[in-house]
DNA sequence: CAGTTTCACATACGCAGCGTATATTAAACT
DNA sequence: AGTTTAATATACGCTGCGTATGTGAAACTG
């Protein structure tokens, strides 16, 4: 059967989507400054043209790739903390949920590492990076409705995402990762409530 | 006056000590990935002869002067607690220091964003990550004396450092540092308080 | 103190990779 | 059908790393 002729914008969506994802691939394996372009372009039958065309530059596919990641971490995060129960233990569960996503070398690798390095502070992503506004939303209600101590929001969520991320890299870089990991996530715990209101 | 022949062993001191300076100026410029190794040794000097024969590639260079800035915010943070009280507020007191540490562009770029980028995960470091080990020591000894509660000494070391640096990289970036950085301090020490036993 | 060795550093070379300028070809208009 | 547009390919130059080789001065040696 004759496939009636591709549209420019399909196959460029999908030449968009097959170079973003051997991205993910390559700067997950290689790191981003040595990925190369031409090899990552070829993997996926094209050639830098086609990259240099969609995303400007190697840092403008690094970024397409963050935001794609960055994405689906705020998907599962919000998974995770859809069946905890109060709004506090949501934000725990959200904060467990980051610690176990960078087990994940995607999340760890590029949204962790090379994201910060060469594309600068994550709260300055266009994509903003999903663990930091989820957790601010989170804390803006929690102090709102007198459940945390009255902190500044900005700074509460940075420490909580700091601490939750780090940690983060702390369990995927331990030697027994499976082991780490409840201790990263009890300790995380027993740090949150530090802002926890003592009048609860 | 003619000069005594210089000794071999002072003049290869001397050059490593010019290389490393040489290498705190450019990643913290231009960052570890774009800088120059050619700009660099010629800005002291030297060829990339020096620097090949004395650190390896380029990559040991920037683990040099990681270990020669961490090695300063150690001493930094040792300073700052000398005169807190007891050992609780001492903990608090490197916390702040090293959020107050991530102000400085070399701390932030270097150690924090070039480091863990290029270099893996700091505990892993020959310099040791300075922060990471002031803290396991503190930490360690608080729980032993019950002043904080059971948890995992790694993991809460890990955990508080990551909020302090994380933090920090925060402060760093805002719009308004100076005003930025008490926040962080106060969410700082609320958060950690988390850790301290009820009985106390 | 002349001869020899060592070694810290310079010079020279090759190769890989990024970005850009130009070419091509198929889809989209008219 | 002819023309334009634009998505991708091709071709080029430049920069930069790492290595292989050269060199001269300090350090041994008898």
């Amino acid at each position: 059967m004759i496939v009636a002729a591709r549209r420019r914008v399909e196959t460029m969506e999908e030449n968009r989507g097959k170079l973003i994802a051997a991205g993910r691939k390559a700067f997950v394996s290689a790191g981003y400054a040595a990925a190369s372009m031409d090899e990552l372009t070829a993997s996926v039958g094209l050639t830098r043209g086609a990259l240099y065309h969609n995303f400007g530059d190697k840092k403008g596919l690094l970024a397409a790739v963050v935001a794609q990641v960055d994405g689906e971490m705020a998907a599962r995060a919000r998974t995770a903390s859809a069946d905890a129960g109060d709004d506090w233990e949501q934000l725990l569960a959200e904060g467990a949920a980051y610690i176990a996503m960078a087990l994940d070398p995607e999340v760890r690798r590029i949204v962790l590492l090379d994201g910060p390095a060469f594309l600068g502070d994550p709260s300055h992503w266009p994509s903003q990076n999903a663990c930091l506004q989820a957790t601010k939303q989170a804390v803006g209600k929690l102090i709102a409705d007198g459940i945390m101590k009255n902190a500044d929001i900005e700074a509460a969520a940075r420490l909580l995402c700091g601490a939750a991320l780090n940690a983060a890299l702390w369990v995927a870089d331990s030697d027994d990762p499976q082991s780490a990991l409840p201790k990263a996530i009890d300790a995380f715990r027993l740090m949150a409530e530090g802002f926890l209101s003592e009048k609860r």
